[in-house]
DNA sequence: CATTGAAATGTTAGCGCTAACAAATGGATC
DNA sequence: GATCCATTTGTTAGCGCTAACATTTCAATG
């Protein structure tokens, strides 16, 4: 039963007694075929249900409709939102989406990426700002426009979007100093370089307040999680039993702060301060509820893929353009108000 | 600097001396070919860095080593895990992945399916068993192996892999039971299929110990979120003050029922029980840790794929395998243990 | 009404690979 | 050493589409 015959372009062209070249035209560019011309073709399509051959149009073409997209990660929720933004606001246009999971490595990456590339992309989306050499090469003498996300700087392979990792930790920082917390520690896990950033925006902004002390930082490289959260909360609070608050990479190291405060009896935000990073949604349901910096991750995913496809549509690529998406401090209950 | 000359296979076969065909062949069925010249056209390979052209291989066999997934939702961390599994397994097969997201709609289901299968995938995996009948026809007819995932059956497609709903909320709703709670209570969101089985499983032990309440059901069709947890609990307490335990759909939920009840001074576990489905990693972090009923994500997806590659390896289509990969109840503190 | 040129449509070739069949190679066997 | 057969390698054609160039059509113009 599997055995349907391929409907091809020659089978859509004699059925409407023109040639195959036409029935091309009028998928890709109608404005070139005339207006009832078009108009048939449209129905022979319909009622022969044909369906382009991706595979036949890529080799003739050596282009494809695929928008690959690098990420480190699928199970983290950030990027998880992400690639929701960016499945949404791919579904009205003609491209797909490849994914390939760098896992943090940039090794990974560079692999991935000669995958990708041999494939001939449409557009390439990765993630943040440290390619290795070599990727940064390949990507850099790619034939299809690249957005980097999550990250902004000065220095673009081509479009960038995102925020400043930097500027947000130290708006949270500065932000528990001012509620009146004075010893202030930082919890940091997966420390890659987004991360590193967000620590040197904490110890900068500590430091400038003269509030800086290294036992009250903790950092791993292990995958974040909640339960690493109020594990790493205990090694601190051990260590550094004079901590008023904590400023974490991201939230679910914030919650399990805020459960393993809650098991030891530490008031929060009366004994201790919490503040995350990403704003999920579940920081707001918390209880307390959890200051955090949201960042915004749905709108970074649309508008990556809209500026690929505008570079595409435009065959302008490296462009330099940087979109600034900022972030917002959203203070909650898991900090003073004073 | 773009326009660097793809190497093809006749430039591989050049190198070497010999046609392409046996460079071909080298890389696909490597064992009809001498292993000296495998050798000789290993190395030719690496020095030209030669990268087989995906699209000319499909156009030319018809065939490709893409595996379509189906999934109804990217940025729930229920699915995000069994497609971590999914991308893991994948890793050192020649396959790729191409995702779909069908946000819970079947007629999506169906469009989707429909690109999917006419760029002929090597396999196909899909979520569940409550596929459109169209649907379901295409993929009883589709030209490769099926897995479907997420539940379990009689009546598999082609292969399956997943467990049961049904019974894990009766394993659920019965140690609440078993604990002592009389009043039990459950909370739905996103009532899609498998939410609908789990009701049944709560509502059948329920009414089986004659505990059954119709005004301590609240369902929503509302995507899950902490937040909404929160909210139901809030309305069903105003309306059964006197529920003492509430099966949760999903941790989620639950999560945000323990918030909402610490915002309420309702004490966890001795004046109400909460237990969860899934068992996401926080769920044991919480304070008090929240029961759950554990399922397999990871060994899903990757068993899927697994599946999936021997029966593409065997080219025997229509197998009817069913694999139940079970589930467990977790106890944890926010069920009274007696 | 011949000329022009833009718009619409067609012809030819080939993208890089593999299916299907063909041929060569090299032992084992009588 | 002729015969057979399995193993290894090669030849030819074509998958379905589009690039590049060619041709036709037809309205506008002097």
């Amino acid at each position: 039963m599997s055995g349907f015959k391929r409907v091809t372009l020659a089978d859509v062209a004699s059925r409407v007694g023109v040639s195959a070249i036409t029935i091309s035209r009028a998928l890709r560019t109608p404005e070139k075929v005339s207006p009832q011309l078009r108009e048939e073709i449209a129905r022979a399509i319909d009622e022969l249900g044909y369906v382009p051959d991706r595979a036949a149009r890529a080799l003739a073409s050596s282009r494809t409709d695929v928008i690959g997209v690098l990420i480190p990660s699928v199970t983290n929720n950030v990027f998880s939102e992400v690639l929701l933004g960016i499945y949404t606001a791919v579904e009205n246009t003609p491209f797909d989406i490849q994914l390939g999971n760098t896992r943090y490595s940039s090794l990974k990456e560079e692999d991935l990426l000669k995958v990708f590339l041999s494939q001939k992309p449409a557009g390439l989306i990765v993630t943040g700002i440290d390619q290795s050499e070599t990727s940064r090469a390949l990507l850099k003498n790619a034939a299809c426009p690249v957005v980097q996300i999550m990250e902004i700087d000065e220095d673009p392979i081509d479009l960038m979007i995102g925020f400043s990792h930097y500027e947000g930790a130290r708006t949270a920082t500065a932000h528990l100093i001012e509620q009146g917390y004075r010893r202030p520690g930082f919890a940091g896990a997966r420390m890659d370089p987004r991360s590193q950033r967000r620590f040197r925006g904490f110890r900068d902004v500590a430091t400038e307040a003269g509030l800086y002390a290294e036992e009250r930082v903790i950092t791993t490289t292990a995958a974040s999680s909640v339960t690493l959260g109020a594990q790493l909360f205990a090694e601190l609070i051990e260590r550094a039993p004079d901590l008023d608050c904590v400023f974490c990479n991201n939230d679910d190291l914030a919650l399990g702060v805020l459960f393993e405060a809650q098991r030891r009896r530490i008031a929060v935000p009366g004994q201790l301060g919490i503040c995350g990073f990403n704003d999920l949604e579940m920081m707001a349901a918390a209880e307390p509820p959890i200051t955090s910096i949201r960042t915004f991750r749905h709108d970074m995913g649309r508008r990556a893929v809209e500026l690929l496809v505008d570079a595409i549509a435009q065959g302008r690529p490296r462009s330099g353009a940087v979109v600034d998406l900022g972030f917002e401090l959203r203070k909650r209950s898991s900090t003073r108000s004073r």
